[in-house]
DNA sequence: ATTATAGGACACCGTTTGGTGTCCCGTCAA
DNA sequence: TTGACGGGACACCAAACGGTGTCCTATAAT
């Protein structure tokens, strides 16, 4: 079955706009460790570091270590989650999207 | 353009789980004053009149008094930013996403 | 061998969050 | 007209959040 080893709401975890661009910056080079994040941000080692915990408690990232750095990795699994739940409710901004979900559903199944 | 009221995040507004459920039920219920909101939580009136606000700041929900009482409705438009941030994750979980949203950004255009 | 870098683990701190209770005022019902 | 009900507007509170600085250890570079 799916793995649901999330300590921590996904919800939670994204709405802070520092995670988010963890996140994105994750998406765009993949894996990175803590010093090359931090130099992104206008804050400290330690801040960024509690960020990433977060992220991992939520399922968000992986990380592993190489030599003296940690290198961190997304993993957008979770966001899933989201993603069923504003299904529920696009409807109401966009006709189309429940007839595209529907599909997708369809398509998961195969 | 679109109106961009918004002076609370959309996705801080839907962070916490109570504040989920009552977007919830205004999408089963369309409108429903405080009181009946209330009843169906264990907590006072006037936290989940606090959550209201935290949702209203967020452009989630709207409000009209009828008599003594408060009606809330359910606008869901703004969890479309959500719906567009995810997109570019969705590659991630499904191939399939990115067609199908490209195919949305098309139709939005007829 | 020495020094610099990477980062985990704390303690600490001001602000925000999510709840409470109370007061007060309109509105509806008896 | 006198209650009871609906709810806005506080003040208040403990806990969580989002930062900081410091200490320590392991690894890499000179």
């Amino acid at each position: 079955m799916g793995e649901n080893n999330q300590l921590r709401d996904v919800f939670e975890a994204i709405a802070d706009p520092t995670r988010r661009r963890i996140i994105r910056l994750l998406a765009e080079a993949k894996e990175l460790p803590l010093h090359g994040l931090t130099s992104q941000f206008e804050m400290g080692r330690t801040a960024v570091s509690k960020h990433l915990s977060i992220l991992k408690d939520a399922g968000l990232i992986l990380d592993r270590k190489v030599g003296r750095e940690t290198l961190f990795l997304l993993n957008a699994a979770p966001l899933r989650e989201i993603q069923d739940w504003l299904a529920s409710y696009s409807r109401f901004w966009n006709h189309h999207m429940l007839r595209l979900n529907e599909l997708l559903a369809d398509e998961n199944k195969e």
